[in-house]
DNA sequence: AGCGTCCGCTTATGCGCATAAGCGGATCGG
DNA sequence: CCGATCCGCTTATGCGCATAAGCGGACGCT
């Protein structure tokens, strides 16, 4: 029983064969002519071709013309993280606002992906997967860029495997030590400069604070900051654990300089961190090692930037390159730095 | 010249052929046994066909999946607004959550839809569109729902005249003056609401401001105000020309009340009116005719709030009704009253 | 007149999958 | 011992479209 008994449920009211029918050609000659590839064919029979189309209301399935031809126009995005739920909003949304952008100049339509999240692993409600009822959805679009934190790697192996084109936003890597394709920012070389700022104001011993420090981008901060010439503690705690005794600990310690994961500590330690070393009179220079451009280029706080819009441009590019058979590849991203007003000399 | 020539592009490396190539039957047994329509196979092939399967890394193309059978549990949204800008901004953000939710609860894949825009017209830059090329985008899902403000008639003209199933969120009407399948807040009840509460606190004249009087949405409130016992004056203003002095004009002419269209202007007025109040010794009370659910239910603000999760969620059903056939239709759904602190009686 | 050429299409095929219908062989009932 | 049944698949077909290849007729050329 075809769906088609129940109404006409998702199915074109007119094909080509139709109008071919009405035409008194056959459906190829329509094809050719709604493609604009009727080389030899009358300007009459054109136009009677294109008037009953017209006149029928024809529009031609996507589906079918990517079934035919392999190519579709459309790229997909897929994150790993609910996109309208507010979590990390401000982070993404200008790598989303690049990708969108891009897809417009290129001419290639947008697909976001959002998954029936995995009930069947019956953990967390909110995990998206790409590869379910044995289906690769992206498949809809010629190819895709990923984002989010929570990927599974299995599934970047799969869609490796399956050698379906696309770019993750960040470096993550396969269990074989390989990098997958993507744009990322330069963590490694933006923190290092960020370093030499502070070295560069008389810091010699700093912290470190954040949230992560298993992700690529944190381990690139990490390794920048340990290679430096600086003396660096690092600090693992979520935002909520955050208090002034911290800050006290530091200061005791002989830090006179704070780098922090993101704007969230930023927005938080800036009030305790103001607080703290006023009672104490002492100096506490604040950098963000991963600045929003929601944050503004006129933005209080040092430290650099995170090119979000940009690289969302680029990950676009990239995959066009990749179906126009170029290899893909791993892109670092500079990040321009901020000056900030946080990021001051060490009083002598 | 075939796409794959350039690479293997969006293509499928292993399709059920292949699997059935090496296990030795035909493509149509691997099918029935990957859907589980092998009644009468025996566990012996069928293992056999689903390790052949494993191994090769078998996925469905869901595109494939859909011509042949007319469904691919995918329901489409597509917005005229940009969707990232839009989605955090607090008044789509929560219709898109309920549907994705719903979406998730009903196991239906969601496909966010973003068009290249519309070039070709020339104008503005933001404007989307369904048909494009030829194609009706929409398509690639079985069902859709749309919103945004500015949407293009003619579309919706078409999508009815193609039978396409969807719903829109908000009321929208054809030239014909048959109203377009949808799921909206039922401003002319909770408007009509929002005047009782007025007058049974003692305002007999009042005052309504908004940017807009042609959206089916302004036009119910609209009206119910223009039909309560109330004396009303409306104003239509962008947010940004609205002033001290239109304050002082309301207040000359015996408002007490004021009913604004949504909560950005209820955010810039607040400050004005309190001030002007006070400086006049005058009351002036306030109602929202559309709060967002990001207000929270312990806003200050009196007035209504829009349910947009639900009626993001309602959208999402009702579509999963229409492609098992039910008709299209029309739902209002009640807009809960928010009694705040600003709609007050009028001192006497 | 005979042959090549070009026009204006048509025929055939395939994309990957689902599904109705068929079919040869074994088994079973009578 | 023969027909009926069932098993375990296969064959055929179509979804809507794109495209390579073919083909009949008109026309031109020599």
């Amino acid at each position: 029983m075809r769906i088609s008994g129940s109404g006409r449920s998702g199915r074109s009211r007119v094909s080509q064969a139709d109008i071919a029918r009405q035409a008194g050609v056959t459906q190829a000659a329509v094809s050719m002519i709604l493609r604009d590839r009727a080389d030899g064919i009358p300007e009459a029979t054109r136009e009677r071709v294109l008037a009953i189309a017209r006149e029928l209301g024809y529009r031609a399935d996507p589906l079918a013309r990517r079934l035919a031809n392999g190519r579709s126009q459309i790229i997909g995005v897929f994150t790993y993280e609910k996109v309208f739920p507010v979590a990390h909003r401000t982070f993404y949304h200008r790598f989303l606002l690049g990708i969108e952008e891009a897809a417009e100049a290129h001419d290639q339509d947008l697909l976001l992906f959002t998954s029936a999240a995995g009930r069947r692993d019956g953990n967390s409600g909110g995990v998206r997967t790409i590869y379910a009822s044995g289906e690769n959805k992206l498949r809809l679009a010629d190819a895709a860029v990923l984002l989010g934190r929570d990927e599974i790697p299995a599934e970047l192996e799969q869609l490796s495997a399956d050698q379906y084109p696309f770019v993750f936003i960040g470096r993550r890597f396969l269990a074989d030590g390989r990098e997958v394709p993507s744009v990322a920012p330069d963590y490694a070389a933006a923190t290092r400069a960020l370093t030499q700022r502070f070295a560069a104001l008389g810091h010699r011993k700093i912290a470190y604070l954040g949230a992560d420090q298993s992700l690529p981008a944190s381990i690139d901060r990490l390794s920048a900051i340990t290679a430096s010439e600086l003396d660096a503690q690092l600090h693992f705690a979520p935002v909520s654990e955050v208090d002034e005794a911290l800050l006290h600990r530091l200061l005791d310690a002989g830090v006179t300089g704070l780098m922090l994961e993101n704007s969230e500590y930023a927005e938080l330690v800036g009030g305790l961190a103001t607080k703290v070393g006023a009672d104490r009179n002492a100096h506490l220079s604040l950098a963000v090692a991963g600045l929003t451009e929601e944050d503004g280029a006129d933005t209080p706080w040092s430290g650099f930037t995170v090119p979000g819009y940009r690289i969302g441009h680029l990950a676009v590019e990239d995959l066009l390159a990749q179906l126009e058979g170029a290899p893909p590849g791993c892109r670092l991203v500079p990040c321009p730095e901020a000056p900030g007003r946080t990021l001051t000399a060490v009083p002598r």
